[in-house]
DNA sequence: AATTAATACTTGCATCCGGAAGCAGTTCGG
DNA sequence: CCGAACTGCTTCCGGATGCAAGTATTAATT
């Protein structure tokens, strides 16, 4: 067999930075603004939403995890204001998940510190030009769904 | 501020692309071989060490996670005989993590079932140089770090 | 129109995980 | 030497997560 073949240790690699990257922020990020990595990201697809409100399965398409998982999530973001349920007249079933006024601002703030600690990450040894590259590759994977919130 | 700084939207990717990727291999891997993602890499790391076997503590720094996970993974590892403890001479303090003849079996069983996974996934779209670039950029970030176990 | 299927969401259960505390063994500093 | 600090590992506890089952509502089929 040949050894060489670059798909097995790219996607080692990949496991292993997002593993890197995760114990390394998600602490600080957590007590800078009470928010987990998760919550964050929560969040910010709420409002990049085109009405800054989204339901619930779509939210959970798109963060690649189970519809449980965001009613468990969204509970203590209600009950800390961040976000707020809301309902659809023409469909009694869903529930969207919309950002409060408090939400919106703590969502920017959280969003500027996690784009300093972004920075901090790639300030050695990374040129403007990877680090394009690199977003671009990546973007590959998920280019086909919904919920691409890079800029 | 410029909203074209490309560090974020890098990090996003990243941490989508990883929770799209899981969520589409885990579930294969796990009904082929009995083994989720993480017991993978926790073998993977094993089967790359020097003398195939790892204390605990260097276990969970390669893996980026606490102590208490690798006591833990490794229990039902040693249970279903792919893993053995073993202690060493020099220091009654460490427990080694060593593959069974059954483990060395298995693990690769699982790295040939992984690696025609990952070539499915780079299947379309990317061609050999993408992949290894995306490979090469990834391990910038874990590159000074010790268990990078990419052929 | 009524039955069936599909969809959106929630809840129960089992599993997995990290951090703090605890224990055993080793090293350091006097 | 001998106690204090450190290291490796495990256990306890709280929290997070996925899956399967349950409920409510809408859509499809006949």
């Amino acid at each position: 067999m040949s050894t060489d073949d670059p798909a097995l240790p790219a996607l080692l690699r990949l496991f292993r930075a997002q593993a890197y990257l995760e114990s390394r922020l998600s602490p600080e990020l957590g007590s800078v603004h009470g928010l987990a990595l998760n919550e964050l990201l929560f969040l910010l697809q709420i409002a990049r939403a085109p009405l800054q409100r989204l339901r619930r399965v779509d939210l959970a398409q798109r963060l690649h995890t189970s519809q449980s998982t965001i009613t468990r999530m969204a509970l203590p973001l209600e009950k800390s204001g961040l976000v707020k349920r809301e309902a659809d007249p023409r469909d009694a079933r869903v529930a969207y998940v919309t950002l409060t006024r408090t939400g919106r601002t703590r969502i920017n703030e959280a969003e500027a510190t996690f784009r300093r600690m972004a920075d901090d990450v790639f300030r050695d040894r990374w040129s403007e030009k990877d680090i394009a590259q690199l977003s671009s590759l990546l973007g590959r994977f998920t280019a086909a769904l919904p919920g691409d919130i890079a800029e």
